[in-house]
DNA sequence: TTTCGATAGTTTCCTAGTCAACGAAAGGTA
DNA sequence: TACCTTTCGTTGACTAGGAAACTATCGAAA
């Protein structure tokens, strides 16, 4: 051919394909899981950072789960209809909210955190232990260094050459 | 506490919970990139099967992508709509179709391909080789695991006991 | 040859998230 | 004190996929 050009990569040699690809099942068998008791998974997320920290803000927990305000509200709005959460004012700030477990939604996690056990056992059981470690290792090293390049506010992610 | 009941497992003690959160954000990131050229993440992704096969039954890609064929359905649709694809009846079943690229579809895939090898090189360039090396070999035997599960038709995914 | 179950793809309704605009409240500056 | 920018959360429009029902076609069996 008159033009040339550098070989076009496979799909599957891209990482992002195969996290997407991996991802996507996992998160699919345990929102089917999850389904069975009422949650969804960023729902079934939610509750379960409620459980450790109490109480927390929209805001707070839209950065902590890499989500818009408005997807918090929304998902703030479900749990509390569905009598998981409750939405308190924030005495410090008129314009915040205050979000915490409910003694239902407390009850809950338990049982969710179960599913989310024996989902990760149904897809991470052909690993050996040191592999599963060693993919938990490598997954928090891409995710620390996507949380210090997002803590560098005044540039955007940039491909490195 | 009168009843106790085994330690509810924390967040971050799931693979689960960092496969989603890494891919997540590598998605996001991937379909910011694209979308300066007018196509989603799933777009791109069946632009490039085409590339390789030339030309693929809906249902077979649904397969392929692990999507329903309804979804694949409307990803069609807006591909043809952007004159990236061609569908062609099946001679063989009038029922089927087949689709393809166009000449503007096949044009674009080197471009796109070079967003997937940068997003790729932004978000894993931290590893060194032989943590990228491995990272890919346990998403492979992940996804390989799930495929075989999955070709056992008749039962579900259980957990391993 | 006819009938019926299976297959292929479409379409409608629903869900969940993003985006952007909005209103209310807070804080800083003149 | 007043004004303006920033912050907090909400809401409507939109997107993309899943579920389910639908239509058309195919193939096997009676």
């Amino acid at each position: 051919m008159a033009v040339s050009h550098p070989p076009i990569s496979d799909l599957e040699s891209h990482l992002g394909y195969w996290l997407r690809r991996v991802s996507n099942d996992v998160s699919a068998s345990f929102a089917r899981r999850l389904d069975g008791e009422g949650v969804t998974v960023a729902e079934w997320v939610v509750l379960r950072m409620l459980q450790d920290v109490g109480e927390v803000a929209p805001g707070r927990l839209a950065e902590a789960m890499r989500m818009t305000r408005g997807a918090i509200s929304k998902l703030a709005e479900r749990l509390v209809a569905k009598g998981l959460v409750d939405r308190l004012e924030d005495p410090a700030d008129g314009r915040g909210q205050i979000l915490a477990l409910t003694a239902a939604g407390r009850a809950m996690v338990p049982g969710l955190a179960a599913l989310a056990d024996a989902n990760d056992a149904a897809f991470f059981g052909c690993l050996e232990p040191a592999e599963r470690s060693e993919l938990e290792r490598l997954l928090r090293k891409i995710a620390t260094g996507m949380t210090w390049t997002a803590c560098r506010r005044t540039s955007p992610v940039q491909p490195t050459v």
